[in-house]
DNA sequence: CCAATTTCTTGCCATAAGACAAGAACAATC
DNA sequence: GATTGTTCTTGTCTTATGGCAAGAAATTGG
């Protein structure tokens, strides 16, 4: 299982078959039990995790306090807050586990090694920055032109595990609205 | 003043003196006027550019028709969109000049050489794609926890070259409000 | 299996922002 | 400097969402 999660991952066509087992090599499993808190707040950021399988989410408070769910981590995707993992710097969100899971860390120094030893890893390191760079733009321009019922049908086609597994207060936060309004959304989608 | 710039955007503990020359000597001068298109929406983006002065705004269109700032660059900000230069897709935005100006351009088949040649390089473009990632996170959690005219002062404050020359249905647009709604929020702040 | 806690729904009223439209101010061009 | 188009303001009315609060439903822990 280990093989097929991670070449899927890491697929890049600079990434040789040697590169690959390398990469793969550098990776140990981590299991996590639903509740979880898989990565704290006010640490750095010391290694990522790619989720073999699991539900986690990232999330934050704004000024008043209130918890701001800010994204989801579901199968086969790197679980990571860049800013803490290479800018050495504290996490400013806690990772939390919505389900059992399980998957595959590396530590931030080997991947450090092999990210300067292997062309092709910064190659995909840059390509996976680059989508995330792209989701995050998408997601604000999202905010501002669709409506919370537009977004929260969009979650219920592409990502319906959130659907299944997220608490509707975690949901409304990461749409921006209140729970009462993704109730009342629900209630009107039928 | 070449110098001045582009060593103030590339400086890193990891690029030496040198590794700098050989960035700075791959940088090619650029210059336009107001109301200029500098990169056209459905062309593969070739260079980037780094801008010296001038404002220059990205927008795209929703699936109404309507136009959306998506971002602006101001003086010593590097005008790219990261999808189309590194995945080599067609560009969703245009590039548009609000003020004459001018900057430094590489194109992409240097920038990729020099990339895997200077460790240093990869280093700095991650922290460059971290940090940006990082807005575009901040700007999205702003949006869903802020009232527009929160969001318009920030801008007021930290952006004012802005406010000075973009038009106020572009800032509007930015901000995720009607032309309208910021006009009447203008003339509540007074 | 019951108690405690959390999650979800619903009602009522308040508010920020939108839609549309008319006109004022400003800028660009000949 | 008159004409034309663009940008900005203002008014009226509508709508999506929020704030608060009460109770129902579901989940969790002994």
């Amino acid at each position: 299982m280990k093989e097929v999660i991670l070449s899927q991952v890491y697929q890049h066509p600079l990434i040789s078959a040697e590169d690959l087992r390398r990469i793969i090599d550098a990776h140990h499993p981590r299991s996590f039990k639903k509740g979880e808190l898989i990565y704290k707040r006010g640490k750095v950021l010391n290694e990522y995790l790619v989720l073999e399988n699991g539900l986690i989410r990232s999330y934050t408070h704004n000024y008043h306090g209130d918890e701001i769910t800010t994204d989801f981590f579901g199968q086969y995707e790197v679980v990571i807050e860049v800013l803490s993992l290479f800018q050495r710097t504290p996490l400013q969100e806690d990772l939390h586990a919505l389900t059992d899971g399980c998957g595959w860390t590396i530590q931030y120094d080997t991947f450090q090694e092999l990210y300067h030893t292997i062309p092709g890893l910064s190659e995909w390191g840059r390509l996976w920055m680059t989508n995330k760079l792209f989701q995050f733009k998408q997601k604000s321009i999202d905010i501002i032109t669709q409506s919370a019922r537009a977004r929260y049908l969009d979650i219920l086609t592409n990502k319906p595990q959130i659907i299944r597994h997220a608490p509707l207060k975690q949901i409304a936060s990461f749409l921006g609205i209140t729970d009462t309004s993704l109730s009342r959304i629900r209630k009107d989608i039928g």
